[in-house]
Parts: structure tokens; C-alpha cells; sequence
DNA sequence: TTTTAAAATACAATCGATTGTATTTTAAAT
DNA sequence: ATTTAAAATACAATCGATTGTATTTTAAAA
């Protein structure tokens, strides 16, 4: 009936114990004797004795919550990114605030505010496309909590990183289509402002080099990558001489340009081999099946969270990044020499 | 500096006015004049001053923060969920609680436990496959908070349902295989525990039986519709005689079937024609592109989320439930006759 | 100038659990 | 039976904001 209503004070009561008494015999603690305990414990059962975590958060100044600040939920990566979060966080007892930033520093600047009120235990932020400063995370972090970055690196403070080779990655899929006889290859890129997307074209810039190919400016493309500007990229790049490749920084912007591209016309990998990013579910299914690169989006999510609450226990960051490793899944959009030579 | 660790007190201090004014003011009293309230909003800002949200929350007994139980964060249609609810959370200045259950029963009756502990002001949930029965939503609904419940209709107690209007659409669907031919539809069906499940079979029946065609139970495949046990049903299919239709309730077993048929050379739609349901976004991609079911799943978040916000404030449910109307989309994979007659 | 109602502010209790300190109880040692 | 250390329990302050009531201040009315 009642239930949740229950006090401390109302077992107290019931008992003629000490509230003090009543919330050690709750928490186990040694001070109680077992006798007391169990009879505690069963009248606490019998009212239907809820600990209200509101009253402990305050008193403990803990609220086993820790924040999640994501650009936006519905990404197939994202998503995947939080379940990993939320799996390792409700192992170890926490609970998960999430809040989308949506690509805009404006939103991001209040939920850190609002992680902050909430007095959240820590906060794992992979920030939105238009941050470049960070001074929104200051007061949350000169109150003491720790931050972790995950996907999106940066370097803010002593704080911690997690995210995939993406330097290496762009290498690795950028030779790829050179070692399958691409010698005009265009680069989707992201907004340069991210670290992430940085790395990625220096990794394609770097391939490109050890090749001997020349890094031409018209043929990198910046964009946000959605599906809009995959389409106009595509545009873009037939209007590109000779281009027989594409690297592109996520599979969105591939797989719109290769519908695109299929739907005028230009045969792939035949005419143009693509590289996309991110190993989206799609990827696997569309025709030509996308060749990409496979992040492990759950596990950076665990590994996240873990460390996370690493640092909420040690009250200290390492200040360390954690790098893990992404693979290169080749499939048939980038099949070009192989397909018309052999 | 010590940003977030300034109370009331300390403003109350600084300025020699009582704390309670300091409250007031800041949370916009007429009981205080605009005088003190802009001394002491400039001195709230100077120090810094982070509203403590716990304290605030034990006094008031309200968190502002809304509980959302979801089968699996990662699943397209649930992550738009997700994204709608987050969405319109924000606005109203709630924060968002995710919890998976990962349909399992037992997961969602500590979810709830802890739902209640942290005394959220109210619940979505769309139960887990294994749910039958609700004892566990009750000590939660005794405490006096709504719990609506989304996608998967639930008649418990006074609660609202939203869901979408699954009977009509799976007979839509049903219908549609009819009129381009088939004349022997297998059912891919969800565990039929769930009411969402039931009534998508029943429309299917209705279907059939609508246009004199005979319903077989072994023409009724039930599992819980992965991607796997899409590609054993699809064997088993081939088992049965003169299949010339599918309407699976979700895509991804769908899409399974597919990918398994085309391996195995039986031509979609020509041989088999196929509906599904979710509109995932491989259905548009994949060849052929899937005819399915699109599902209003980001509106179906906020329109959640607004119902409960609003009965979190009106402390009362209608119990009338919301059926949001999800539409046909009818693309290559049910061309059936169509394409082999014309 | 005095009265009086309204406006502004101060006082103090409260939300429910936690925790350091003080007191009582228990049981072992003398 | 008495001392004493340890075990068990009680007392009381505290976390920080909110809110009903009491008191003071202000300004308008008499």
C-alpha cells in the first residue's frame, strides 16, 4: 500500500531501535548485531521499506548515476555505443542519464550544466561537431568529477580519451583502395575542427604519400556526411576528373553516393571503388556490399563506462587515452583492379 | 573554483540575508523584492553558484527525471524511441533515465526496484518478451507514479498505452501479399505473450480469412524474430509447400529471409514475395528493397513522453490508450504477380 | 503623527538517511 | 563481586534546499 512511504524512522519506530541503528543494520554494517539486523531486516521487508535515494544521495553526496552526452541516440553507432554503457553501468550498480546533444554546442553547454545540478558521479561525453572550445566543462570538472571522452577525442585538462586508431584506420583503408589500383582517390571528410576527423585525413593524406599519389585540395571533400551531402559529394566528385576512388569517414556518405552513383549510371567498384567507415548494418546488405572499417562501438562503450568508474573510485584521472583497435572489412566496393584485370 | 560546492548558505552569509530569502529569490518568489533579488542573483553568479538538485529533490520529493525501460537501446526502432522521448524531455526540462532490459523479466524487475529507489517522477516502458505478469510494476504504482507504456500495449492497472495500430497494419500488409497474388502467406510471428504480437497475428488472420483464404497453423512460424531465427525460418519455408508470400512482423527477420532465399536461389518477389515491418532503414537498401511497415517510431517518443509528463503533473491517468497509424510501404520485395504477370 | 494593511524578510522545522560521538550493555577477566 | 574492555545501541548534527509561520519594515490611509 504504502510502499516507498517508508521511513527509516518508521521502522525506528515499529521497533523501538535508533533510526542510526536502523540504517547501519540496513547498510551491514558491523556495528549492529545480527540479532537486531534480522529483526530489522524482516520489519523493513514487512512495511515494504524502500531506501529513498534522494535523502542518501544528499547525505553521501554520491548519486551512482553517472551522465552520457551523446550527438545523437539514434546513430547505429551511438546506439550501440550506450548499450555498451548501460550494460557495464548496471553490472556495477549505476545508473545512466542520457542526453543528446544533436550536434550543437549550444545543447551540450546545458547538459553540462544540468549533469552538474544532477550531481551525476561522472560524465562520458563524446562532443558534438560544433565544440572547439570547452570551457562548458570546466565547472563540472573543478567540482571534482571526472570526465571521459570516448570516440571524439580531446585533449581538455587531464582528462581521459577513448577512441579507435583513426589515424591508422584512414591508412589502412586509404592503401587498401591504392593496392587495388586507385590512383585518383577523393576523400569524404568531417568537420576539421574534430581531432577525430583530423586524424582520419592525415591518415589518408599519409597513405596517399607513401604511395607516391599527390594530395590534391579539390579532392577532399568536408562535410557533416549525412545523407544529403553524400548525394551532393557524389555530384562533386563526377565532376572531378578521372576519380576511381573514395574514401569516405562514415558509411552514410558512401552509401548515399554509391545509390547515387548506381543510379547514374557509374558502375562500382568498375568505375569508382569506395571505402566507407563504420561498419553500419547497411554496409553488409546494400549492392555493392560496402567495403568499411569495423569500429567495436559496444566494447568502446564498456570499456568507457569501466573506466569511468575507475576514476570515480580513485578520485583521479591517468590522464592516459585508450586507443582501441578497429579492422578493415573488405567487401565488393572496393574490388576495382582485382575485378577488371584479372 | 570550488564551483558547485556554494550553497545557499554561503550567499546567505555573504550578503547577511537569510537562506530562505536566498531561495526564494532564486527560485523567483513574489515574496521577495526585485531589489534583493538582483543582489543576490549577482552574488549567486560570482560565487558560482550550482543549485544543489539533490537537496532540492529530497525536500520537494520530485526528481525531474523520467525512468525509460527499453527491450534493447540498440535496436533501430527503439533508439528513434529514444531519441523522441530525450527529445521532448529536454524541452520540458526532465532528465532521462535509460535502462535496458534486454527482454529479460528478471532485469526489468530490478530496473523497476531501482526506478522506485530513485524516485522518478514517472515510467515508459515497453515490456520485455518474457513479461507476463506485473507484479513488479506494482510497488511502483503504489507509490503514486504514471507508468505508460510504449509500443507494446499493456492492460495493467489504470495505465496508458501508446502503441501503433498493429491489428490494422499486419492486415494491410496481409492484404496487400493477397492482392498481388499469393495465395499461401506464411506468418513470421513474435512470441505471442505479447499483446503487439497477438494482435499482428490476428490481422493477419483477418486477412486471409477476408478474402477466403484458409488459415494453417503450420503456415504460423513464432520466434523472437533475430536475425537467426530468420534464416531458420526461411529453411523451414522451403520445407512447406507452394509458399508464395511471407509477412514477417519485423525486418530484420525479414531481411535474414531474404538473404538466405537469394543464397539459395529462390527469387524475390517472383517465387516468394515478401512484407515486413519496422521500416529499418536496410529495407530501403537492400535488393530487392523490402515492402514493410513504417512505424512512427520517433514520434511515438514524444507523444509518450508528453502523455507522462502530462499525468506526472495532473497525478492522475486516463487510461485511455493512443494508437498512433503507421502506413504501408510498398517496395519491390511484394511485386509478385505484377512482375510476372504484366 | 498614528494606525494599519501589505510587503519583505527572518526564524525554524522538515525531507530521509548517514555518521561521529556518547552512552549503555554485555561478557570476560580479575 | 568488581573492574574493564569490547560490543551494541542511542544521541545529535549534518547534507542543502524548501516552506509554513512569525516578525519586521515599508508605505499608504486616517
Amino acid at each position: 500500500m504504502n510502499s516507498g512511504k517508508v521511513t527509516i524512522h518508521d521502522i525506528s519506530k515499529a521497533l523501538g531501535i535508533d533510526s542510526s541503528t536502523v540504517s547501519r543494520a540496513l547498510n551491514d554494517s558491523p556495528r549492529v548485531s545480527k540479532k537486531t539486523k534480522a529483526k530489522i531486516l524482516a520489519k523493513a521487508t514487512e512495511l515494504g521499506y524502500q531506501r529513498n535515494i534522494l535523502a542518501s544521495n544528499l547525505r553521501t553526496n554520491k548519486t551512482n548515476t553517472i551522465g552520457v552526452v551523446v550527438p545523437r541516440i539514434s546513430r547505429n553507432f551511438f546506439s550501440n555505443v550506450i548499450a555498451g554503457i548501460e550494460e557495464t553501468a548496471y553490472e556495477a550498480g549505476y545508473n545512466v542519464l542520457i542526453c543528446q546533444s544533436l550536434e550543437s554546442l549550444e545543447r551540450e553547454q546545458k547538459i553540462m550544466a544540468t549533469l552538474l545540478s544532477n550531481r551525476v558521479d561522472g560524465v562520458l561525453i563524446s562532443i558534438s561537431m560544433q565544440t572547439t572550445s570547452f570551457e562548458h566543462l570546466k565547472p563540472y570538472k573543478d567540482y571534482g568529477s571526472p570526465i571521459v571522452f570516448y570516440d571524439r577525442p580531446c585533449s581538455f585538462e587531464d582528462c581521459t580519451s577513448i577512441s579507435i586508431n583513426d589515424f591508422e584506420a584512414s591508412f589502412k583503408a586509404t592503401e587498401h583502395l591504392i593496392l587495388q589500383g586507385c590512383k585518383n582517390i577523393v576523400h569524404f571528410g568531417g568537420p576539421q575542427d574534430i581531432e577525430l576527423y583530423q586524424n582520419r585525413k592525415k591518415g589518408y593524406k599519409a597513405a596517399l604519400e607513401k604511395y607516391g599519389l599527390k594530395y590534391e585540395a579539390p579532392f577532399c571533400l568536408i562535410s557533416k556526411l549525412t545523407e544529403k551531402e553524400g548525394t551532393s559529394m557524389a555530384k562533386k566528385v563526377l565532376k572531378l576528373k578521372d576519380v576511381d576512388g573514395i574514401f569516405s569517414v562514415n558509411d552514410t556518405a558512401a552509401i548515399s553516393a554509391i545509390q547515387y552513383f548506381k543510379a547514374h549510371g557509374v558502375r562500382i567498384p568498375e568505375d569508382i571503388a569506395i571505402v566507407g567507415f563504420n561498419n553500419d548494418p547497411i554496409s553488409a546488405v546494400i549492392e555493392p556490399s560496402l567495403t568499411t572499417i569495423d569500429q567495436p562501438d559496444f566494447e568502446m562503450g564498456k570499456k568507457a563506462a569501466t573506466l569511468l568508474m575507475h576514476q570515480i573510485k580513485n578520485k583521479k584521472s591517468t590522464g592516459k587515452s585508450v586507443v582501441l583497435t578497429s579492422k578493415l572489412v573488405v567487401r565488393d566496393s572496393s574490388k576495382y583492379k582485382i575485378n577488371t584485370e584479372v
